[in-house]
DNA sequence: CTAATGATGAACT
DNA sequence: GTTCATCATTAGG
């Protein structure tokens, strides 16, 4: 698994770039579920759209923290999702995952999520949590120690591309969403 | 205490 | 492509 090195003296939108292609595993009491992460945005505290912006609160203290542990949030009633913390102790920033292409446990994630469309198990934010078992449980928990973690890239040379992002109803601005080439997995395609 | 809001998904036409 | 479900967190009084 990936050690805490991985996530440290990284900008998050290098560790953004850098998480597409690796495996994101979590061992359950009802079994293994993996994916390869294949859809990330990075969120910062100068950012306006990030939960971090301009100061930090109960709910996203954590983004403050040391990077390497998990920060999951809920919203629109009914919707979970997935971070990653980046960058160094005092700073607020965030990997958000938003899509994860499955490799584990796939049928663990089809009963989870009561589906049977594999291409439908993990390609939304909110999905991949559902398919993987994630909950406020988790929130926290470093990614480097336990039994939610992450496996290197497995392979080299997939094609990365980036564009604005979606859902953010203020400061579009940013190219900092990234996501895999080509991959069907990924949640939506932006327009040329 | 009360009201507005939102980093979405599923179901539907 | 459009509509709506649904609630923790936040901001304001």
């Amino acid at each position: 698994m990936l050690l805490k090195s991985f996530f440290e003296n990284k900008k998050v939108e290098e560790l953004a770039n850098t998480l597409l292609g690796c495996e994101l595993v979590h061992e359950s009491s009802e079994g293994t579920t993996a994916g390869i992460i294949v859809e990330t945005e990075s969120y910062h505290e100068t950012d306006e759209a990030s939960h971090s912006y301009k100061y930090r609160s109960k709910r996203n203290e954590v983004m403050f923290g040391p990077s390497g542990h998990v920060y999951v949030y809920f919203t629109y009633g009914i919707h979970w999702c997935f971070n990653i913390v980046a960058e160094p102790e005092g700073i607020g920033a965030g990997v958000l995952i938003r899509a994860l292409e499955p490799t584990q446990g796939i049928e663990l994630m089809k009963k989870r999520r009561n589906k049977q469309d594999v291409l439908n198990l993990a390609n939304g934010p909110a999905k991949l949590v559902q398919a993987m078992g994630i909950s406020k449980a988790d929130y926290g928990k470093p990614l480097y120690k336990g039994k939610l973690y992450l496996n290197k890239a497995e392979s080299k040379g997939v094609k990365i591309a980036f564009g604005p992002r979606i859902g953010i109803s203020k400061a579009q601005e940013k190219p900092w969403r990234f996501w895999i080439e080509g991959n069907s997995f990924v949640s939506g395609r932006p327009r040329p």
